[in-house]
This record gives C-alpha cells, structure tokens and sequence, in this order.
DNA sequence: TCAAAAGTGTTTCAGCTACACCCATGA
DNA sequence: TCATGGGTGTAGCTGAAACACTTTTGA
C-alpha cells in the first residue's frame, strides 16, 4: 500500500514538473461511446485510490491545438490510432473546479493539496465525443487515475463531478449526429447483423424502431453489404452478417435526405 | 488625431489594468445576426484605427461562467436586454493569436506592442451566435474598438483573422437549429408579413421555398396570429401583418415533429 | 386592363407506419 | 411441433412538391 502510494506520489511530481506547458484553466473532456451488441457503454475511470468516477480528460499542451489535444489523449488513453472524435460542447460554469474530487485524492494518498494547486483553480473544459469499436479498444488509466471501466449509459447518475451532465448533453448530440454523420460505423465491428445495428439505434434514440422497416429502409441505402451468415453455437436461426459500404455511407450522408428513424 | 490617439491610449492603459481580473487565453466572439426584411445580416466592428473588420469578441472575468460572459458583453454591445444567444463551438488552433491584428493597431496609433503582450497570447476562443430585431438594437464600438457597421452575410470574406470561418460555422449551425428552436423569432420585429418570414428562411437555408407551400406549411402550425394589415404607401396588394403565438411555437418545437422546410 | 405580388387550392407521388405473414433453427 | 427470432410483403395514410388559379392593388 505505502508502496503504491510512493509510487503514486513519485509520477505526480513528475507530472507536475511540467504543468506549465499546459494552458492554464483549460481542459478537454472526452465520452466515450462504446456497444457490446447489446447496450450503449460509456468509459469511465477514477482518481488514484478514490471510489469517485468519471470520465477521462486531459489538459491542452500551449503548442497543440484543442482537437490535437483531444486525439493524442485519446490515443493513448485507448490504444488506438483511428478514433472518431467530435467537439460537442464547451462548459463554463464559473464556480467548475476539480477541487473536492482532488482533495479526495490527496486525502487517501497523503499528499500535500497546496503542492498541486495548479489542479484545483477553475476549469473551462472543452467537451467531446469518441465511437469505437468495443472490440478493438484497450483502454489504459491515466497518470492521476487507477482503472477504467466501461458502463451502461443508464448508469451514469454514479459520476462525480459535473460529468453526468457532460454525458447527457454527449449523448443528445449523438442521437441528432446519427441522422447525418459516419458516427454508427465506429461503434460497431467490421462485420455485424441487421438486428445489432437497430439495437444500437435504438439505444442511442432510446426508443423501439419496428424491425421490418428498419431493415427495409437500412438496406434500402445501400450502405451495407452482405458477407455471409453469422455462425452461432446456440442461436435460432442464423441472421445475415453485414459491413458498411464506406464510399455508399459518405455519398449517402452527402445528401440532403439522410439516413433519419 | 492625436487627440484620438491619446484618448485612446488612456482607455487601453485603463483596460489593461483590469486584464488580470480575466480568464488567459480565452475569449468569446459572439456572431450576431440580422435581418432587414431582405438579407441577412451580421455585425462588424474594426480595432481601433484600422481597416480591419471582425465579429465582436470579449474575455471572460474569473468570478463569471461563459455564459454570463457572453450576456455580458452582447448586453453592452448591443444595447440590449433580452437576447438569444447560443454555443455554438469553441475554436483552438495552436497558432490562433490576435497579433497580427493588434500589431495594426499599435502601429497606428504609436502604443509600445509590448506594454500589451497579454492581448497578443494564443487565445481559444468560444464562439456564440445572437440573433436580434435589427430595428430595436442600437450597437456601440467596444474598447478597443472604432465603429460598428452591419454587412450582408455574403460579405463575410472582408472579415479579418479566422472570422470569416467563425461566421460560417455559425450560420450553419444556424440554418440546422432554425428547425427546432426558437431562433426566428428574434430575428424579426413583433410585426411582420409572411413573405417576410419567408424570405427570412431562405436567407437562412439558402435557397428558394415554395411560396404556396411555405405559407399553407406555416399557417397550419398555428403559430402565428394575423393581427391586420400592412398599410404601405406604394406596394401591390397589401400582405397580412402577423406576429408570434410564442406560447403555441414553444409547445410545437417540443414535439418530435418540428417546423422543417 | 395589365403587371406584380399576395393568397388559395389541387394533384401527384414517395415514403413512413403498422401490421401480418413466412422461414429457419434448436429444444 | 412449438417457441423464438430472422426475414419479407403490403395496405393505408401523410405530407412534401409542383403548379395552376384567383384576388387585390397601383399604374
């Protein structure tokens, strides 16, 4: 235990060293979307020995643009290099600080709160949204944090801080993106059925879509093209095994019409 | 001039004592909008001296959130209370920095740049949309700041920096939120004819509706109350004068229906 | 009586909605 | 042979789009 905190204490100091690289007040948020072919997840990670959780951030290097910022922590926060990320939102409310879920922190692992003052002045964060592939993603703790999980959407009144907000409002944008924006395509495996893919706009919309006309008006776009049948060991009947027509996908989003449920 | 020039060297000196008391590296500009009946329109201001022209901006004080910022500075701006303002994005490019702007300034009006090398930092910015009754807002120059003009939105390639860009995104997040939020309706004065209102909509959308189908589409809303008609001097036939039932077009935009066109 | 703009109505057709029905599979 | 979930087809309705026609005014 005092080892890990020793540990700890060593890779904030270390962090610390070079807080002034940083733009001062300024983060960036990020929500990640994830689907298990199921329910809409959400990554979620918590401060250094803390039981507080929420989601990843980081802050803006004075040399990198916002959107940099974004993708190179990401990158690294998920182990991933293609990410689709989208700015949804900046929040600024004036009394935003770290500083009760830090002085948690600080409490647990003794350390000094006045030597990381930097950390606990008001924060203007900048909000976005990330789809990835369940799959595909390995997902790694940041500096200050010891784990990660993945959560169910509709357990997101468990965030500490304003993060719950951070995730409604990601969420709302999300549903309106999804009419005109490659954002599905990311949530999803390579290949995957028809089903899945209503299942997944279904819990983004977080309403039922009627199964036929999903399927009619879905293929009916062209965005998606068969690639067998999926082989199950203990299903019904085996449904058709699908991947996106990228090029169909964009010309189709290009239009005025869209891709609407 | 040099009366000018020393007047307004006071004033600089006396804002720059303040600046302190603000957020660093971070601005908002708020792109404020318009409408004459025939186009729409957005307001200019140019620094001090130049021929430079820009969307009004302002920095946000410690003790207040964005938002309040954003009020704040329109209130002023514009001489006006109620206002619909809007998020719309936040800007971040590593190189955004107001330097070459200010150092036109400086230059003209003979300031030592670096007396004020705060203004001239990388600034993120976050980018707001107004829009108001032209006829009831009354705009004054800021600051730092000479005139305040309103320009055609087609006119925004003069805009210096990267507002040009600021403007666009605006008006595009603009003709997507005309659908469902209340936006139009501060757009124009409490009386107004249909054709108006339609030419409103096509300036924002840009392009041509059906008239036929704009006015029979409207109407049936319910959102508008006729309340006589126009008395012109020289015009054709006299269109209806109508104005907003604010309490019906609240309660349609709530349904998922909305009013598109 | 003509031109121009306001206002009204009609026809057509695509596409959404809601269902009902069939198929394939494992128990 | 039945339950379950995958897959297909269709009838009805709504509303968007295009356009023709009427009305009111000033010249």
């Amino acid at each position: 235990m005092e080892d890990k905190n020793l540990e700890f204490r060593r890779r904030m100091a270390a962090f610390y060293e070079g807080v002034g690289d940083f733009l001062p007040h300024l983060s960036i948020n990020c929500v990640i979307f994830g689907f298990n072919g199921e329910k809409l997840k959400v990554l979620v990670t918590n401060p250094f020995m803390t039981k507080t959780w929420l989601i990843p951030g980081d802050f803006i290097f004075k040399s990198e643009s916002i959107d940099e910022a974004a993708y190179r922590s990401m990158r690294t926060q998920l182990g991933l290099e293609d990410i689709f990320l989208r700015q949804f939102r900046t929040f600024g409310e004036s009394d935003r600080s770290f500083s009760l879920e830090m002085d948690e922190m600080f409490q647990l692992t003794h350390v000094a709160p006045n030597d990381y003052a930097w950390f606990t002045r008001r924060f203007v964060t900048i909000g976005y949204y990330a789809c990835v592939d369940l799959q595909k993603s390995n997902p790694k703790p940041n500096v200050m944090f010891d784990s990660v999980r993945w959560i169910d959407i509709d357990e997101i009144d468990m965030l500490g801080f304003d993060h719950e907000d951070i995730v409604w409002e990601a969420r709302r944008v999300l549903a309106k993106d999804i009419m005109d924006l490659p954002v599905i395509a990311n949530l999803l495996p390579k290949e995957f059925t028809i089903p899945e893919l209503q299942k997944l706009h279904e819990s983004i919309l977080d309403r039922d879509i009627d199964r036929g006309n999903f399927r009619s008006k879905i293929l009916r776009t062209g965005i998606l093209v068969k690639v067998g049948e999926r082989q199950t060991a203990s299903t019904r009947r085996p449904p058709g095994l699908y991947r996106f027509n990228m090029q169909q996908y964009e010309e189709v989003l290009q239009e005025e019409n869209k891709i609407g449920f």
